[in-house]
DNA sequence: CGTTTTAAATTGATATATCAAATTTCAGAT
DNA sequence: ATCTGAAATTTGATATATCAATTTAAAACG
């Protein structure tokens, strides 16, 4: 049996699917660490703590195992399965689907997509001296949107979303560091122009390479906290 | 009391509950295109039709649609996402995956893994004569197996099985070509050689490139039927 | 007729009840 | 004390009932 207080019950004003909600808040607790690798979940003990039924929360529960943040034992139990090992498990998967995603992406790229990442680099560059590290952020994500949409992969596009380990909190971390900023910049730049050349080798590489050397410095960075 | 490791528990996968047993048919019936794209599920209707309650078909279409084979609208129904492209893009997934297993299998494999492989090798390059389909198929997985293995990656292997469009018939149909079963045993043994090598980067490719080709090869062999 | 409104039926979402496997408890035997 | 095993308890798995949003049908109105 769990931590007591690990969750706190849902507010009784809920926007999506009380599911879908809750679905977040045991994935949040799970990537945060307050529900602990190896703690065994108790399927009537967590949905009378959050003060809902049984059923949404086993098609939460489901999905979350689905994507190896638990495992579940028939007829015995579902256990948090999380740790340092897996998470830089996760960073690796999303290095590989990520890199698909560029390498699709320098095949298809239009000539409108390119346009478009080189105006982003030109604002991330601008935002470098601005230090919003907010705005820095949601170009990130812009950017590679502009890739995913270039790539016309939406299948591998979600199934790369679920493996995000990251929080808001985590980009925070690691862009407000100055030498990170200036390196996803460059790193962004020959990233775009691997896909503006058509070259999806190098895309493919410098992609991976980009994810995983930023993901590290985000892991390390956790595992400190 | 004996040894405590005389007896090992039974694995709890041999126990099927009904949910991952329904998950299995629905899975089967998208894939091999009996449930069509776009159709709309039912849950009354599929449930009734399966002999169970809707409880834990819930939860299979829940981890359906968290592999991406179902869309669900809130509140209006769970609709089967399934076409060619997106067998491709699962294809592409699997290759992405099964390649960043086997760069981290070059890095970490031991020297027993490598006689392992190199075992099996010769058993596929004499089993190309036996033609006995099936044990070239399970050969095909062993080898994969050991490679998962000594990657020491148990999320990644986990998350790659969760993208294998392949069914037993269609690796039967694939491997029963005599052209690729040569193929097929030529390049694992180039992979098998630079995981050997302790060589990352060539491992990746041969992998990527591995997959992809046969991947290809089998989609165009559904698409033709 | 065609359009809008409203009532009925459908159905996904959620809650509750039941079943059965697994775990725990504890009396009785050695 | 320690082991055994049966009974009680817990709990995941499944079934059924209820709720509410959506769709469909029908009625009302122009």
């Amino acid at each position: 049996m769990g931590s007591d207080n690990a969750l706190l019950p849902v507010a009784p004003v809920f926007l999506k699917s009380l599911r879908d909600h809750v679905y977040g808040l045991v994935r949040d607790a799970i990537l945060s660490g307050r529900l602990k690798s190896g703690e065994k979940l108790n399927e009537r003990h967590l949905a009378g703590q959050l003060g809902i039924s049984t059923t949404p929360l086993k098609e939460a529960l489901r999905v979350l195992e689905a994507e190896g943040l638990v495992r579940s034992e028939p007829r015995r139990g579902i256990y948090v399965t999380f740790n340092a090992g897996q998470a830089e498990e996760m960073m690796l998967a999303r290095a590989a689907l990520e890199s698909m995603i560029a390498r699709q992406a320098a095949k298809r790229v239009k000539d409108e997509d390119v346009a478009l990442m080189r105006e982003l680099i030109v604002e991330m560059r601008a935002g470098l001296k601005t230090v919003d590290v907010l705005q820095l952020i949601a170009l990130n994500e812009r950017f590679h949107n502009v890739i995913h949409e270039a790539s016309g992969c939406g299948y591998l596009r979600r199934l790369q979303g679920g493996q995000s380990i990251y929080t808001h909190a985590a980009r925070l971390s690691v862009l407000s560091e100055e030498r990170e900023r200036f390196l996803a910049v460059e790193e962004h730049e020959a990233i775009a122009n691997a896909i503006a050349d058509r070259d999806p080798d190098l895309a493919e590489r410098l992609m991976r390479d980009h994810v995983i050397r930023s993901g590290e410095k985000h892991l390390i960075r956790v595992s400190q906290a």
